[in-house]
DNA sequence: TACATTTGATATGTAGAACATATATATTTA
DNA sequence: TAAATATATATGTTCTACATATCAAATGTA
């Protein structure tokens, strides 16, 4: 353990290549110059000349921007500054394969608190069409193979998430599906709260936010049963 | 709108230069033979033949992997595969001046259902250690400038994230700060809870998990107002 | 034999030149 | 005037060469 917390304090010495601090020093020069999307960058020759280093570094530095959607190039019109699409370079390096186990369950957890935030979102927007679709998914469940009833369990949950009208949440939550999937798979038994999807759709039709809020925790707190003290 | 909406369902057509395709293919790669972290991989000349692509696109699909921090590379060693660090990604593309404005408000929702759904967690997890530091924060909040009390603020409901137990959790609200900073500064004039910072921590130290969550959104209620139905 | 030193081989890091390709602009042609 | 063509230019790609760090083997020394 104590190599372990060493590892994490101290620096981790990332002998620094050229392609690094080009991209450092890229990033700063775009802030210092305050530049917006659709301004135009200077050429590459003229950045490997000022940075004082080969095209070839140069651009191994502005791939990395590239992908990241900073920048965006075209053949004769040279490279203008972008709007990087913030959730797509997460879902990039979201692989439950390669994260380790804390962090993994970190955003288990982050899911389970995300869900219980959810209710006020919800409440302020929505709709009778909401509640109608959201009821037809509920609706499907019964008498169905496990893989069904989990993909049915994603719908409910998602549909939840999009009628909190929040793109970028409802997103996040698309990406972090495989996640879940895997811990899921993981775990032995299937949880079952004492509140169904059901009852949820019963509360959102006539209760109070406060009584929808109660719901979902008992509809969650199998999961939350099994979180750890510390 | 509807050219909006067209631009976001029909593919970009994204010209593909070869460093994406590369950099697509070696994750895919890396996927199906199902690599692990401290895994080596093959060296550069074998990749690059391998793709029919000279070392220099291959580099460059190379330096995104490694900025992400999926490889890591040492001068005679060669590549192994790493455990990239899924928030430092994220961090990378979270500046307030580039993101619009649509994403910024979408995020400051996801704070604000992250606080809410913060309660769980934290009553789970708190010690009275944690509560003695909440305390001492919330003191500190008489008589004091503007600067310092946007400062205490953050260093409140960052204590409330750090007693979650979730360090994940923790770090994602840090790396959101900036935005928050951005949005604060926007607002003409400062929010104000009827429920304050010293009622929650009264509430921590005797009153029930449903108690606080009632405290929190009343606390948070000036923000919630705020939000529009769609 | 055991250990320290030197040497060489090797994989990544960097540089520079050359050519390919697409495209905005200028020029020519009808 | 408008369409067709040519040219200049910035990015995309390849190739070669060399620098640098480091592992491994060979050599030297006690």
């Amino acid at each position: 353990m104590a190599v372990d917390d060493l590892t994490k304090d101290l620096a981790p010495i990332t002998s620094n290549t050229m392609a690094d601090i080009v991209e450092v020093r890229l990033r700063e020069y775009l802030k210092r110059k305050s530049f917006l999307p659709g301004d135009a960058l200077p050429k590459e020759m003229e950045l490997a000349e000022a940075l004082g280093v080969s095209r070839n570094v140069l651009r191994e530095a502005l791939s990395r921007l590239r992908m990241l959607g900073m920048i965006e190039t075209k053949k004769k019109r040279g490279m203008v500054l972008a709007r990087p699409d913030i959730l797509g370079t997460f879902e990039r390096v979201l692989d439950p394969l390669i994260i380790d186990k804390e962090t993994l369950q970190d955003i288990f957890e982050l899911r389970l608190v995300l869900e219980m935030g959810l209710a006020d979102l919800i409440y302020i927007r929505k709709t009778d069409k909401d509640i109608i679709e959201l009821e037809n998914i509920a609706k499907k469940e019964v008498n169905h193979d496990n893989s069904f009833r989990i993909k049915n369990e994603i719908a409910f949950h998602g549909k939840l998430y999009e009628m909190s009208g929040n793109d970028t949440l409802k997103r996040f939550q698309i990406m972090l599906l495989p996640i879940f999937d895997y811990v899921i798979t993981v775990e032995k038994t299937p949880t079952i709260g004492k509140v169904n999807h059901m009852d949820l759709v019963q509360i959102l039709k006539t209760g109070t936010m406060e009584e929808f809020k109660s719901g979902m925790q008992a509809h969650l707190q199998p999961h939350l049963d099994r979180l750890k003290k510390i």
